[in-house]
DNA sequence: TGATAATTGTGAAAAATATTTGCAAATTCT
DNA sequence: AGAATTTGCAAATATTTTTCACAATTATCA
């Protein structure tokens, strides 16, 4: 919104500085340069000053960067100063498992809420999270102003359930069921096809020997 | 390793390409024009034809494709005509999903032996899949000539249980972990980052307001 | 203090990647 | 046979990402 835009890759080269930079906020250090940054995330010098310049001017000619305050600012940019509450959307084996997982490693993206159409798991309280049943979706997403859901039920409904969640207020989606949704323009959909991940991974293995 | 390089973009769209013509496969459409596929996958028409062009004439001129001979084809190059075997290494949360985790839909992947540090785990058997300790990862890998890992251990033992991995002849990673890994040229690796994800997720979230 | 070394920030070039155009060639359809 | 389709593909274009290269700035040390 405020800043402009920002390459993709570089967004999503963000938190992977971001994780570093926590270890050596953890180690006591003070200050970190690119080249430093470079061998340890494994990113070109010359990409990694480039992505920060998107920022503006995060570091000191002839120091290089205040870990600390780099450590701040990303933790802003990143959203890692306030408590994102995700909604989770089906509640099979991978949403289930999801409700475990520790998503809040740094402490900022917490599933605060649970759906599922099963009316005997709707009511209760798996780790810690709420299960509603899925026809109150709407109604506690808009109360609980979640405006990201992980979407893990199947295939069939996903449209439908999307766009009860679209209704809800919910403005990202973590999509984990192989169906394209279709969403209004100011709804991000970050698509986590495992099947299709593995697919990829077997096709580039049976087609070449080499990484890139 | 026969064909050459395809493009990334092209290699991701190839299992949704795969995906729709098994639906017309299944309505019993006999040819389709890449025109039609257009519209039902989203992909400019000439982007379709570009991309099967990378795998050869697959189509006739004047007429379109041939949705049987198209599937078949696919499914070949997709390996989908036979069933790879994969490693799940690491049965906690996470790992524990995926081992019911339908991988299958279309039937060529499966999860076939699973390994865990925790002695009260391994020697049982979990969603029909025997469980080994870590300590027979190797040999394991070895001789069920299992050449696809899916990795869910922790970030802290991810280096040393990939190297182990590696020893056993595993060729692609699937890399659930936060961690890069550092595996040799000639093996692949695929990064799931859910965490990451989010973070992208929320970031382009709260700094956009468009989908791209 | 002044010289030397380190390091950023960034314009511009280069490289990599991906899409689109345009059309000949082949095929079907009537 | 002639019109209408539709592929396959070379080349052009567009987009995205990385890298180069160096002035500007700051730190460090003798």
């Amino acid at each position: 919104m405020t800043d402009q835009k920002i390459p993709r890759a570089t967004a999503k080269r963000l938190p992977i500085y971001y994780r570093y930079l926590n270890i050596l906020l953890d180690a006591d250090k003070t200050r970190v340069s690119s080249t430093e940054l470079s061998d340890a995330v494994k990113v070109d010098s010359a990409t990694i000053r480039r992505d920060f310049s998107y920022f503006g001017a995060l570091g000191k000619r002839g120091y290089g960067y205040d870990v600390e305050s780099l450590v701040k600012f990303f933790k802003k940019i990143l959203n890692q100063d306030r408590l994102t509450n995700v909604g989770l959307i089906g509640v099979g084996n991978l949403g289930h498992a999801l409700l475990n997982f520790n998503f809040h490693q740094d402490g900022n993206v917490r599933i605060s809420a649970a759906f599922d159409v099963n009316e005997e798991l709707a009511n209760t309280i798996h780790s810690g999270v709420p299960i509603y049943p899925m026809t109150d979706l709407r109604k506690q997403l808009e109360e609980q102003q979640i405006q990201v859901a992980i979407l893990t039920v199947p295939a069939d409904v996903a449209q439908e359930v999307t766009d009860d969640a679209v209704a809800g207020g919910v403005k990202g989606i973590l999509n984990f069921t192989p169906l394209r949704i279709t969403v209004p323009k100011d709804v991000r959909v970050q698509n986590v096809d495992l099947t299709n991940e593995l697919q990829t991974l077997i096709y580039f293995l049976e087609h070449y020997n080499h990484k890139d």
